[in-house]
DNA sequence: CCGTATCCTATATGATACTG
DNA sequence: CAGTATCATATAGGATACGG
């Protein structure tokens, strides 16, 4: 598939329906990547500060649990959009940040919001 | 907010946080608009006709039930992205299309295919 | 500090039968 | 044709206590 393709040609291969086998559909992927209470929360912390530790991240994100932020950040990382790097010292020292493939999400992130302030009153 | 901020205006205020309220963050309301098994299936499917009637959909999107189904243009309907126009006629004729809303994510998912195909093996 | 283990509840999804 | 009703199962999310 051409990684140059346009808007339109986009569109075109749309309407023939080029994109409706599941497995290989690149929007399925990714909203499964980004499925979940707290996936998007996450990366947008760490859009705002990169990188950060647990229990920075846990602080910032007002109701997560150590479970359910431990679940995520593991699905994150094994999707590629964060890496985990662990210190080996004492006290325990982990840092988390968006790899490149992640940070790659922003400009998608701006077209979600872009549609928002238009059609979300 | 302005709906005519650029990129690079964007990516200055998700630094700043400005977008963290849970509430009002457009990014989360689409997410969650579009989460669920079977909803950007009906939107796609959509996209490459448009109208189409309940057992077209069912029939085109391998696997939903009549429950699932249901409960997805429900939901889509809520949101404002599907419209639903029911003919009373027997038998029964109902059409579903994308809204004008609907329609708008187009642009979105264009961008969520580009990366896909960069980043997805 | 950064988690894991366990158990529990809530929500999403599914199968099947039936109806205006 | 286009659903609804009912019941069952699977997955997501959460509370709490404890460990390297």
């Amino acid at each position: 598939m051409n990684k140059n393709m346009t808007y339109e040609e986009y569109v075109e291969k749309v309407q023939k329906g080029i994109f409706t086998d599941e497995g290989n559909c690149p929007v399925i992927s990714l909203l499964l990547m980004l499925q979940g209470k707290w996936k998007f929360q996450i990366i947008y912390e760490l859009c705002i500060k990169n990188p950060m530790r647990f229990g920075e991240l846990k602080k910032a994100i007002e109701g997560i649990t150590n479970t359910m932020l431990t679940n995520s950040l593991r699905e994150l990382e094994a999707d590629g959009l964060v890496s985990r790097i662990q210190f080996n010292e004492i006290p325990p020292h982990v840092e988390y940040s968006l790899t490149e493939k992640g940070n790659a999400l922003l400009p998608i992130f701006y077209e979600m919001t872009m549609w928002g302030l238009q059609y979300i009153p």
